[in-house]
DNA sequence: GATGGGATCTCTAGTAACTAGAGCTTCAAG
DNA sequence: CTTGAAGCTCTAGTTACTAGAGATCCCATC
């Protein structure tokens, strides 16, 4: 039985998180010592863990609840793991070849920034004109949106390029 | 001078989304009809094609709005510019590069499933266990949440494998 | 000039997956 | 027994939109 701080030193999850994933229903509400606090049992730590590795994995929650539903009956046929797998595979693709594209647009409009004034810069006429464009829609990576992307420590600070 | 509708069709962006730029800043706020709507300049169409143009490379507002301001400013040097494309650069090389990963842990799993029942699928059993990772932590692709990669059209209702 | 229907208006709320902070309580080490 | 770290709940904010309700407007046709 660990505390909330315990399983997300153990599992790499913020403690807000953790609470987040119980208020949605995708980890069960644990027990509580008498003063209110949780208290988790060691299968709750695989849980959390197979949930964040879906998620590294670009997994959106529906599917990883649906993978958690599939696991509780070890008796079923695997089939829906597979069909999920692989539309998540063919995201990935998706989006692999989308950014590809993006690089190469990217590098062509750096490349050719001589760096004098913005009046003179490729950079800014690139983005004003999509006409430029190697390609003229790249790809529209995903659409399910605010996620999709294996999330982040948020430890970056960058602005983000 | 045209509609919203108009400038929608022009640029492809959708209607709420062209309000939703101008209650945030991003476009000025257009003339209006005795009757209330809006009536959009020629150069409307061109700074909302800059933004979707930027939007679908993946860069986020805020990124954007400096773009813009420095566009404004035809005289100043186009360092900034330079630098926030080189950004975005480092972001998607990044974002490849773990997506490239994930691709060959998907494409693992998958191979792996023989499609029997979920006690023995590997997909699940992969899932469950990060400690078979090829890359410990995947890469982390970015950290700037709900956005960061190319907007998308929402067409493709899939729920996202 | 009347009319009708598509286009627009504002406003609120919802999405995904968290994150942050306030203000208070509990636990556990010393 | 004290004290400070850890936990609690609750609200609100983030990003970039999207959806819907209910009212109004514009313009093309008759």
């Amino acid at each position: 039985m660990l505390g909330i701080g315990k399983l997300s030193a153990a599992t790499g999850t913020k403690v807000p998180t953790i609470r987040y994933y119980e208020e949605i229903g995708l980890l069960p509400e644990p027990e509580r010592t008498s003063g209110n606090q949780r208290r988790y049992a060691p299968a709750q730590v695989d849980r959390l863990r197979f949930i964040r590795h879906c998620r590294d994995l670009g997994f959106p929650l529906a599917d990883i609840r649906a993978l958690l539903d599939l696991g509780d009956d070890p008796d079923r046929s695997c089939e829906s793991a597979d069909t999920i797998a692989r539309h998540q595979l063919a995201e990935v693709e998706r989006r692999l070849a989308s950014l590809a594209s993006l690089r190469q647009e990217l590098c062509r409009m750096i490349d050719q920034c001589a760096g004098g004034t913005v009046a003179d810069c490729r950079v800014i006429e690139t983005l004003a004109d999509h006409a430029n464009c190697i390609s003229d829609r790249h790809g529209h990576p995903d659409r399910r949106d605010a996620s999709g992307r294996p999330r982040a420590p948020d430890t970056t600070g960058s602005t983000a390029a």
